[in-house]
RNA sequence: GGCCCCAUCGUAUAGCGGCCUAGUACGCCGCCCUCUCACGGCGGUAACGCGGGUUCGAAUCCCGCUGGGGUCACCA
């Protein structure tokens, strides 16, 4: 066939690569559009190519600016930045589809001009009466009747005051393409008949807006997910018929994405809290976690080592290397990652971090004092190695910024006090009294503990901390105890050894 | 139903004809470390869907089956 020559897919490789990411603004940014948006970047960052952003909003009933705030939201959040389009322009502006329509209007009159698209007034009725009396089955749709009106014909409907939509003329022949993660697939001919790309009012469809701003933008590689891979061969069949009509001159090389699949066997749903990026925002996923878990899902760095940062990615990604089958999202998984990341942080970056999820925690002021900064300081290096998720941080860290009175002991911590508890918290008061005036560091605080309940009263270790443990933090789980009895403070420290005390004999 | 895609431990993957008595990570189960919780260390559990070929040799190539998924809109 000659079509490989006529209609030549794109030879780029390095630096002429431009993929593009072009979301529909309806609802919360999905991890599995993330995952896309990802991949394309890091190919495009991998090849020294372009990444366009475009925003896909040609259904005035489902997008909303919000969706669309929200989706730029996520993309600075995980630091995927993009070479050309919105907010930042190029040369293919706009890059908001609703304001692209007159050059819409232009390539549809191209493409009658070209007799590539057709004037269609065949509504759903008729195509089903039209396939019943030709004992068709009405599941195979439209059936190119219009292809064959004529002038008078099409003047005769006007007259009726019909509106026509538009079709595009499709090649009776095999589809062929080489996916770029699945290898060689071919849509025998007869797959799919002429299609619209026009409403009856005048509005482009997808199927006309989507590949018509990639020949437009000179997008030479789409990555986009696995339920765009049917609508494929419609797709070359447009670009075919806007090389035809002289609007570009190759046919972009695809690769689809496998899906990002939830429970059981069906794709992560929307309702899935685990879909919102914002949830493990939220959560205290950090984004080089999450970038990392996501590109897991579908591709690999190396055999044995899936912990990797952001360059390593890049330097490393290829589409051809992912995996062609569907990935189910797994919250430990990715949570373990994300804790790997975060230990992996610089302590202050890692401090900084911290404070916006103490704010909302209600832990932090939204300005906290100098004074709130340096226990911050102090404390988060102790906690560092032992979060997962950054949201962890108020419930471990929390005692440390309340005052004395306000601590209040978790019912379960109380419980936890073994019988000999307030003999415990006497023989400790005792021994950390000595220490006063004497300085208040750890490993001084340690030794005269030790020696008092260890030596002295002959505890185990974790019968001995237990109940100081829940005196200072309120909690059973904290900190480590001596550091942050360092922080706290000697008269902190004492006071909520007393006040455990006494509330024990009350 | 037509067409298309997919198929390695529970999960994500490595593997691209011999290095595989199938590696790694998460999970899970033990043990160690230890002031709690973590971290860390050590060990264990667990997979090539089935059937035919091709080949000296197949998880790797081909065919069929089975099983999953997607798509068939004047949504994107």
């Amino acid at each position: 066939m000659s079509d490989s020559r006529d209609f030549p897919f794109s030879t780029a490789t390095g630096s002429d690569v431009r993929v593009r990411f072009c979301p529909s603004p309806t609802g919360t940014p999905h991890v599995g559009l993330i995952r896309t948006a990802l991949f394309n970047w890091a190919y495009a960052r991998h090849t020294g190519g372009k990444l366009v952003f475009r925003i896909e909003d040609t259904d005035a009933a489902r997008d909303s600016e919000e969706s669309f705030q929200q989706i730029l939201d996520a993309l600075g959040w995980l630091g995927l930045g993009w070479d050309e389009g919105v907010n930042v322009g190029g040369p293919h502006e706009p890059y908001r589809q609703s304001q692209r329509s007159d050059i819409y209007d232009r390539v549809i009159a191209q493409l009658i001009e070209s007799g590539n698209a057709y004037e269609s007034y065949s509504n759903a009725e008729e195509i089903d009466a039209r396939n019943t009396a030709a004992g068709r089955p009405t599941q195979l749709g439209y059936d190119n009747f219009d292809r064959g009106l004529t002038a008078a014909q099409r003047e005769a409907f006007r007259a009726e005051g019909r509106e026509p939509a538009i079709r595009l003329r499709v090649p009776d022949e095999d589809i062929s393409f080489t996916d770029l993660v699945r290898g060689d697939i071919t849509f025998p001919a007869g797959s799919f008949t002429d299609f619209v790309i026009v409403r009856p009012n005048g509005k482009p469809l997808y199927t006309l807006v989507n590949p018509v701003d990639d020949a437009l933008m000179g997008i030479t590689h789409v990555l986009r997910g696995e339920d765009l891979l049917s609508s494929t061969p419609r797709q070359i069949a447009l670009y075919r018929a806007l090389i035809d009509a002289g609007v570009t001159t190759f046919v972009p090389r695809f690769g689809h994405l496998p899906y990002v699949m939830g429970e059981g066997n069906k794709k992560l749903s929307k309702r899935d809290p685990s879909s919102n990026v914002f949830h493990h925002r939220d959560r205290g996923f950090i984004p080089e976690g999450l970038l990392n878990y996501l590109s897991l899902l579908g591709w690999s760095l190396s055999a044995d080592r899936d912990v990797f940062s952001r360059d390593e990615l890049v330097a490393a990604f290829d589409v051809v290397d992912v995996n062609p089958n569907p990935a189910r999202f797994d919250l430990k998984k990715a949570e373990s990652i994300n804790g790997d990341h975060v230990r992996l942080l610089d302590p202050e970056d890692f401090r900084d971090r911290l404070v916006p999820y103490l704010v909302d925690g209600g832990v932090l002021p939204a300005e906290p004092t100098a004074a709130q900064l340096e226990v911050l300081t102090a404390a988060a290096p102790l906690v560092q190695e032992r979060m997962t998720l950054l949201g962890e941080a108020p419930g471990l860290l929390g005692f440390l910024f309340v005052s004395d009175a306000e601590l209040v002991t978790d019912p379960a911590a109380r419980d936890s006090l073994p019988a000999n508890a307030a003999e415990v918290l006497a023989a400790a008061r005792g021994a950390l009294d000595g220490l006063v005036g004497t300085g208040w560091v750890a490993a001084d605080i340690q030794r005269v503990l030790a020696e008092a309940l260890v030596d002295g009263l002959g505890l185990k270790p974790r019968v001995a901390y237990g109940p100081l443990r829940v005196a200072v933090s309120g909690r059973k789980v904290s900190p480590p105890l001596f550091e942050s009895m360092e922080i706290l403070g000697a008269d902190s420290t004492l006071a909520r050894i007393d006040a455990l005390a006494a509330s024990l004999t009350a």
